[in-house]
DNA sequence: GCATCATATGACTACGTAATCATCTGGGCA
DNA sequence: TGCCCAGATGATTACGTAGTCATATGATGC
């Protein structure tokens, strides 16, 4: 049933007696052609098998109901909001351009495509992606929203949780609940979310008069959180030293400690509580049940497409609130009684 | 800096001397086009900002340079392909439009989307797609994969991992790991993988004198796995009843079944063993460190894309061998002289 | 019955590029 | 010097659609 020759509106319009414009409002327009000829119309199109070309339409409206989105390719976080975005797109009838880079490195080809193929806006996971490209995106008039990346007022719009407050609320749980020392581990430094979400914490903890160290991982990933767990027990002296808490600036990041505090025999929750941040799926998973503080994803993006879709503001800086999701990786407050 | 006029080849031409055929071959083929000249038009673009429109190019090569990709929103396995996909493509200098669906019913609108962007090709996560979608798919001569999906015959191209062999060389390494008793999990029944892993299982234990019953989850998610644990011990009468090792038909169904376990207070893999199968990043984590049959997705992915591309041959049905990951959720052979 | 007007329709064109074809240029060789 | 051919270039056209404008159609009011 393959079709031998390119169906276009043309044939449509000989196969059902109009003229090629009253095909294309048929599709494009229904309203605006009598019942009558979008009748003719529709069947004609079906018995020929034709398919509206998106292509043609897109260079002739100068649109092309596409939105692209540049992300990292490995990340757990990432995957999580590309679904999300994926799915709120084509509810809105929109269709997705996913961009991926393993590598900073890839970043200025990715956004050479972007450019090329004339997408109606962009999300960018931006805080891997620098000032350079961001200007290159927006250069060519392409609405763009930064995605946790508050630092890019001057360039894009854009939308992010509220990191500091984030992290201030886990760190008051964690002191509500009983903790009296508190350490950050952070993941990549030079993030804006990395050192908002450690400026959060460290706040709120001073304000009850908790000092709360840093301690770079390097990254956000598994990985980097399991190989940290060693270096952590040597930097306070064993599981004795280990202070209340370990405040972790990811849920992947904090999934990698807290399997590597296990594997070298320490208790979670019991030698030490772990937060994390973000709110993955997989923390509410048994095996880790993290209390972290979880983005409304579903808001955040709804937000961000606002954004691109020109409902809302095009320069705003949207930020959204997180809560807190209370898992078994962090104690519960020590009832009176018991030691 | 926002371009006000859309700049096109031919105002590029008029600044470079030159005539529009002479931009677009400077782009598209520069070796057709003299040093001297590409010098200038490379120029000329830069000062004035172009950047080639890959729609109208799309329109009049009759190629988009995109691939589609149809997958389920919501799946670890479907997230972690989806990932190498991008990869893959990236490399190969095209697109991947991403097409998610939450539920089967979503499938029909995303096939419309697919047929009107006119993409090059088209990646199916087949197991979840109807008959007459992939018809549909392929009535407009787009080339199509199947992933996972062997029975697509008759439809298009289909490379899927060899499920039967990789759930039997799972079974064999019960067997030599000295498990004498073995149930399979299963995901949903309706799937191809899901019959064919089973199937590959029940025969090589059989060939070991072991029966192996199906116990099936429902479908392949964690919820699925968590859910069925408390179903699984009452099945066998407690924990003193369960078989030596239980097949779980997906990793992310595994990672539920373990933790639900675990919950239950049954401890992986001293009183059961866990296999999963697929492969996913997750299974390394240290807190399941799961035994699974690994899919190439690598291999997999590259040679779907390969037919897509046209090296390969389009009605190929193409089956890559996996291999068997062993992690600490299967238990090591029991030493002579230990119980 | 005629004028008026809203709606429906058709002819035409432009979106920006790449392929085709014809023309032109310059270097190699007799 | 003159001829020939390969490579470079330009003019032109088509890809399939949607918007613009003008015309046709039918319903309404007097």
């Amino acid at each position: 049933m393959v079709q031998s020759t390119r169906i276009t509106s043309v044939e449509v319009a000989k196969v059902a007696g109009v003229s090629q414009a009253t095909v294309a409002r048929s599709f494009a327009a229904p309203h605006k052609v009598s019942d009558k000829s979008r009748q003719k119309v529709l069947e004609a199109a079906q018995s020929l098998g034709y398919v509206p070309n998106a292509i043609a339409r897109s260079l002739k409206s100068q649109t092309t109901n596409i939105i692209g989105a540049v992300v990292p390719a490995r990340s757990e976080y990432w995957q999580h909001l590309v679904a999300e975005i994926s799915q709120q797109l084509a509810e809105r009838g929109s269709q997705l351009l996913l961009f991926t880079f393993a590598k900073p490195s890839e970043v200025s080809s990715v956004v050479e495509a972007v450019r090329q193929y004339r997408v109606d806006g962009v999300l960018l996971a931006s805080a891997f992606i620098d000032h350079e490209a961001m200007v290159d995106v927006t250069s060519l008039g392409v609405p763009a929203v930064a995605f946790n990346h508050p630092e890019a007022v001057d360039i894009s719009a854009s939308v992010s949780v509220d990191n500091e407050a984030g992290s201030a609320e886990l760190a008051a749980h964690l002191v509500e609940t009983g903790h009296r020392s508190v350490a950050f581990v952070g993941g990549n430094p030079e993030t804006g979310s990395d050192r908002l979400r450690y400026r959060g914490a460290a706040k709120e903890l001073r304000s009850h008069g908790i000092v709360c160290p840093y301690i770079g991982a390097g990254s956000f990933d598994y990985d980097a959180g399991y190989g940290i767990a060693e270096a952590l027990l040597q930097h306070f002296g064993g599981v004795e030293g280990l202070p209340d808490a370990l405040m972790v600036a990811g849920d992947e990041l904090a999934f990698g400690v807290v399997d590597g505090l296990r594997a070298l025999g320490t208790s979670v929750p019991d030698d030490v509580s772990i937060t994390g941040f973000d709110g993955l799926p997989q923390a509410t998973w048994a095996g880790y049940d993290l209390t972290t503080l979880v983005q409304p994803a579903e808001e955040l993006i709804r937000e961000a497409l606002g954004v691109l879709a020109g409902t809302s503001d095009e320069r705003s800086h949207l930020t959204v609130k997180g809560f807190v999701r209370v898992g078994r990786s962090s104690r519960r407050p020590a009832v009176q009684g018991e030691s």
